[in-house]
DNA sequence: GGATGTGAACGACTTCACAGCG
DNA sequence: CGCTGTGAAGTCGTTCACATCC
């Protein structure tokens, strides 16, 4: 009756690689932060093992994900840190800038802003709008606060292709459909509500309160309610 | 090599109930979060194929995921709104309030304590704490603010249960071992690194520069950078 | 008719086990 | 020896299809 996209395989416009599951490109980002890590720490050859224990999976399990990436890994020695991490980027599309627009300058969008490791991991933001009149004009971290009816002409001429949607649950959907109207082809939600967005615009949400929910939920299990465990 | 806990299929400490997958608990909220919308706009019945529309997934799935929770559904009618939502709230562990603190007060914990929808979920914030003396006395939506030095000693008098890390990546690991000591049974990790804790206290992580990443990939990938689909 | 609950089929993900290489 | 790469096996999650009930 609901018809979902039922490609688990993610298969690369440019037809070239081999195939990718989603979870593997879940576990990039958290490669990436890791190895990005053991070099830092002076580590220049990684092992299986090593990013296995770190991401709390196992070895063979990194192995498999690692192997879409072509033959990296030496047999008896492990992976060259540093020659892992261009090839992931390159997996994942961030050997490159990334420019994005942030709506909504509530204290999220101040965390987001303030947040090292975006501009690290190559992301920039190009402007900032919100719909209160009497944020408009002010500057925030030498980005100036636009009005949202100005929202397609700026994500035009900035040519900015992510959006982040930190708006009360009431706007999220009307400021998305502008995003997406003005260009956008990605947004990261932070509202708690399912976006509905167009074919070909991608959308990752994060809602907090889940996660809170889930933390409670595995608590709960761990320390039962009836059961407690005083041990 | 690494050993993971391999039980994937998780058994409630209180052995009366069915089995129950990882996968049906993650959408346990976003259930629970859409029902309790279609309580709100007056809709008091609702069928699999409505929340699965609502969720982006298949009515079958739906149903597989609520028989777990008992011969709810009434054939040729649907779910009754209101029950539904009390036996996900029991079987999530939601039933009842859970106390948290916050460590780390800048911009994020500041969006936290404004975010709706955490109270009304049961959660309230007991205490905030900060290593910055300047901010320590101060007060934040009738919280006081802490120094972490006395964690333990209010995390103890409160009987808080969770711990939102809300600290720059330096001080993560130390704040969370903290936590640890002073009792708290659940983190939400919001600082971008992997928190080593001991077993019996659970981990949920939100890594926001991971979810651009990923939102980045995913437009890499329908736009791809060599081939643009202009359509 | 309309919708639930569920075994069975299917597909995706993870782990195992081991050959092969440095 | 240590570690990679990978088929095979096993586990988990989703979809299908249909008996069943209001």
């Amino acid at each position: 009756m609901n018809k979902v996209d039922p490609a688990q395989h993610v298969t690369p416009a440019n037809g070239g690689e081999p195939r990718l599951s989603r979870a593997s490109v879940a576990r990039f980002s958290l490669y990436l932060r890791h190895l990005q890590r053991f070099l830092r720490e002076g580590v220049q050859t990684v092992s299986s093992g090593q990013l296995g224990e770190a991401l709390a999976i196992t070895d063979a399990q990194v192995r498999k994900d690692l192997a879409c990436l072509g033959n990296l890994g030496h047999p008896g020695v492990g992976y060259p840190a540093s020659e892992l991490i261009a090839a992931l980027r390159h997996r994942l599309g961030i050997d490159r800038e990334w420019t994005a627009v942030v709506v909504g300058v509530g204290n999220l969008a101040r965390a987001l802003l303030r947040y090292r490791g975006f501009e690290q991991q190559g992301f920039r933001f190009v402007a900032l709008f919100d719909a209160d009149a009497s944020k408009v004009g002010q500057t925030l971290d030498d980005l100036k606060i636009h009005p949202t009816d100005r929202m397609a002409e700026i994500i035009r001429k900035t040519g900015a292709e992510l959006g982040v949607v930190a708006v009360p649950v009431e706007a999220a959907q009307s400021v998305a459909d502008a995003l997406v109207a003005a260009g956008i082809r990605g947004i990261l939600n932070f509202a708690p509500t399912a976006l509905r967005l167009p074919a070909g615009v991608s959308l990752v949400a994060v809602d907090l309160a889940v996660q809170l929910e889930q933390l409670a939920f595995l608590v709960h299990l761990t320390h039962g309610p009836e059961k407690l465990e005083t041990h």
